[in-house]
DNA sequence: CTAGGGTTAG
């Protein structure tokens, strides 16, 4: 097609003589061009073209064009003429250069015009716009609005109001803009309204789009979309309500938004409604409609549909690859995910971020180290420019789902100019791996930049730290900043403060927060059973799950992830073995590695070491560590050492990298006494230099959370701990108390023993806030393993002895002491 | 010759 054309082109553009085109008219690189494309420099050609004739010809040749290649040619034979410097050329060729997203080939031909009239600056600024490089496109227009020789008009104003709210500190460019009153114009008055939107002025924009004298379909989908941004899903329905009341149909630009409403607010039947419509009007033929159907069928998580779509497409753009991509990745099928992804590979298709970021959280939910590694390859050999703070944030998240947090730091620290997103991105990131500690740090240096404005994503991703570290009073200090913000309603903080209360052990907190929020979807749900099974309330758990069915809310898969965790704890197996049905059959919810590992720890607290190993081996899919990781848990509680040691065979084979294993299974030959097994265990972790981790406990006090860990001296108070210990240890042993050695995994001598027993952190912490608390406060203590049998008991009895209640949460569960209300406050 | 409103994710 393009050889054609440029035949054609040559024969009707350049100077021609009687025997072919004149070589003297050429330059070097468009003779190379000519070659290239195989095209003789002799032979008849036609002649005679008036100047009008001519530009007609080059624009047909534009629209011919398909990639940048194609437009690079024409460049090149459009600089031979002298042409390209021309602002209107130009103009063509920045546009023609963005559109196939080379952006520094249109800035290259922009630089070269020396006369820049506004239509060329629109179109650079565009040029910017369409590919996401808002610092550059908020750049130019600066640029521009500081040069005399050109003027903004009504035409600049979409694209500049565009580019000024691609970015937060655009803001201050839209004033100027607005005083020059062009409100009137149709394209004008739509992108004010979309513009109040991005900066959260839905009322304004609304006022805006109420006065307008007229408006086109386009005006009402600013203001639909414009609602949508904002999180207002319910105002961009009603919006469309109107629009249909006015006669004004629904176009597929209405379409694709309304699709993402219907996701957002679970409306899977409207969604499918859409759908008809869309069929009806042949609207599935744009690219994006197709793709906003498959996301909002993958959101909803209704899979079966998409396929469908997916295969009857007639293109398939890059975000038709992603849509459909990150809905199996969602829908925990990272499999099915990948192998989407080998046929993009297969049909040619570049992925791009998006492609990888649903590609690193498949990885992720996979858990194989080795791709992890080599999609870590890739993005490094992408170098995704870092100056697009998008793309900065995008690769941050990727690296945090693969688990690679030191790599999502670097990539952190190197973005200049971080956004609320960046840094959002960067806490969720260290949060989700279990580093809370660190997210924490984060959002301190965070707070620290006055000039940025935590928001709701802050809030989801430091609320869930603070849970895990037991910070209560941090967390309800965010409560604060949730009521002030009035996003206490907001479903996802929401959650994460039921989730808060939970886990801090304040259940009747969270059950009313509960029953604040619209429990709609499962979210709520699901925080509210997880916090009830956390606390060995199983059967709480399943009558909020009758309710949740009651009340019409489909339950998803991780429903039942906290439901099984529920029973498990509750030594609820019957029941356990039921919600494991009902899922399957019922809901056709197909279990994951976590929900077999549920079971299995279920299983095998009750004693079933048999059922479990049953149970694994009947599983449809290679069970991971996390399988044989419980039923090696399961083979230390109830002190079964044959099965241990099967368990563990299969278990180092699997994933010989995790040091709890290798403690669990020291500990369980400990038990026997069996030393010659621990030393074998030992020798074999420190060979593969794997170091047990150290145990630590944590207390809240005057908003700072201590840390103590096993034996550690430099507390400034250890001394007086130490003495209060030894006062109190005196008082239990006169109570009755022996210590239980058996939880002491050295092999040392007995006194030795009973000495590495009283150090254990979190007797530390309870003698610390003992100390330092006034009589008769609760003490809370939150530890990352699990609390020994002896500490258990010494727990009891110092609670007794103190008349403190004590609740210690260690990584599996609440152990509550003198709970003489019988209640959890 | 230009422009607004759309789909993936954070």
């Amino acid at each position: 097609m393009c050889i054609i054309l440029i035949i054609y082109f040559v024969c009707r553009l350049l100077p021609v003589c009687k025997d072919g085109i004149s070589l003297k008219y050429l330059s070097r690189s468009s003779c190379y061009l000519l070659h290239y494309y195989g095209v003789s420099c002799t032979g008849n050609l036609s002649n005679g073209n008036d100047e009008r004739n001519r530009e007609i010809d080059v624009e047909g040749l534009f629209r011919a064009c398909t990639k940048s290649e194609d437009v690079k040619c024409l460049h090149a034979l459009l600089a031979v003429s002298g042409k390209a410097k021309s602002s209107f050329v130009a103009t063509r060729l920045i546009n023609m250069y963005s559109y196939f997203g080379n952006v520094s080939l249109s800035q290259d031909t922009f630089d070269q015009v020396r006369d820049k009239d506004s239509y060329i600056w629109n179109s650079m600024i565009s040029a910017y716009v369409r590919n996401r490089q808002s610092n550059k496109a908020v750049k130019c227009v600066s640029e521009m609005l500081s040069r005399t020789d050109v003027r903004p008009d009504f035409h600049n104003f979409p694209t500049v109001l565009k580019a000024c709210s691609a970015l937060p500190d655009g803001a201050s460019l839209h004033c100027r803009i607005l005083k020059s009153g062009f409100e009137w114009d149709v394209f004008v008055a739509a992108s004010l309204v979309h513009m109040y939107c991005r900066f959260g002025f839905a009322d304004r924009a609304y006022t805006i789009f109420k006065n307008m004298p007229s408006r086109d379909t386009g005006c009402w989908n600013s203001m639909i979309s414009g609602y949508f941004q904002n999180g207002n899903a319910k105002e961009a329905l009603s919006i469309l309500d109107d629009m249909i009341l006015e006669g004004v149909k629904m176009d597929s630009m209405t379409v694709a938004t309304i699709l993402s409403v219907c996701a957002q607010v679970n409306d899977l039947l409207r969604g499918m409604l859409i759908h008809l419509f869309v069929i009806k009007h042949g609207l599935e033929f744009h690219v994006f409609v197709s793709n906003a159907l498959i996301s909002m069928y993958a959101k909803l998580g209704e899979l079966k549909c998409v396929p469908n779509i997916f295969d009857h497409m007639y293109v398939r753009d890059i975000v038709s690859w992603n849509s459909v991509i990150a809905a199996y990745e969602q829908n925990n099928h990272p499999y099915v995910a990948i192998k989407l992804f080998h046929r993009m590979h297969l049909n040619k298709v570049q992925p791009d971020l998006l492609t990888l970021v649903s590609l690193s959280s498949c990885v992720a939910q996979m858990k194989d180290p080795l791709c992890v590694k080599s999609v870590h390859g890739f993005i490094t050999r992408k170098c995704w420019i870092t100056e697009d703070i998008v793309i900065g944030n995008g690769v941050i998240d990727m690296y945090a789902k693969l688990g690679i947090t030191d790599s999502a730091r670097k990539v952190f620290e190197r973005i200049s100019r971080k956004d609320v997103i960046s840094w959002n991105t960067m806490i969720t990131g260290y949060a989700q791996n279990g580093l809370a500690a660190d997210a924490v740090e984060v959002y301190h240096m965070m707070k620290e930049h006055e000039d940025l404005k935590p928001n709701q994503g802050t809030w989801v991703a430091i609320l869930p730290a603070y849970a895990h570290l037991g910070a209560l009073r941090d967390g309800m200090k965010i409560h604060g900043q949730v009521l002030k913000e009035n996003l206490e309603l907001d479903v996802f903080v929401s959650t994460c403060l039921i989730d808060l209360y939970g886990k801090c052990g304040r259940l009747s907190e969270a059950i009313s927060l509960f029953y604040q929020v619209s429990r709609e979807t499962s979210v709520p749900w699901n925080a509210i059973i997880s916090c009830h099974g956390l606390h060995g309330l199983g059967d709480t758990s399943l009558k909020y799950f009758e309710e949740m069915l009651n009340e019409g809310v489909k339950p998803d898969q991780v429903t039942f992830l906290s439901l099984l965790n529920a029973c498990s704890h509750s030594g609820l197996v019957d029941q356990g073995k039921w919600c494991f049905q009902v899922m399957q059959q019922e809901y056709e919810i197909i279990p994951t590695l976590k929900h077999y590992g549920c079971m299995v720890d279920m299983f095998g607290r009750a004693g079933l070491l048999e059922t479990a190993y049953n149970f694994i081996e009947s599983m449809p899919i290679r069970p991971d560590a996390s399988v044989w990781g419980a039923l090696l848990g399961a083979c230390r509680i109830h002190g079964n050492v044959e099965m241990g040691r099967k368990a563990s065979s299969h278990l180092f084979e699997l994933d010989s990298q995790d040091a709890g294993h290798y403690v669990l299974l020291s500990n369980l030959y400990a038990n026997f006494g069996r030393w010659e097994g621990v030393n074998e265990v030992r020798s074999l972790a420190r060979d593969r230099g794997l170091w047990k981790t150290p145990g630590w406990s944590s207390i809240e006090l005057n908003s700072r959370v201590e840390v103590f860990y096993s034996g550690n001296q430099s507390h400034p108070q250890y001394g007086e701990i130490l003495k209060e210990l030894g006062m109190l240890n005196a008082k239990i042993k006169s109570l009755g108390y022996i210590p239980d050695t058996s939880f002491v995994l050295q092999d040392v001598e007995a006194d030795e023993k009973e000495n590495i027993l009283a150090n254990h952190s979190e007797r530390l912490a309870i003698v610390f806030g003992i100390l330092n608390t006034p009589p008769k406060t609760c003490i809370r203590i939150y530890k990352n393993l699990r609390v020994c049998g002896d500490c258990h008991n010494v727990t009891k009895l110092i609670s007794k002895l103190t008349e403190r209640e004590i609740i210690v949460r260690d990584s599996n569960r609440f152990h509550h002491f003198n709970c003489s209300c019988g209640d959890y406050w």
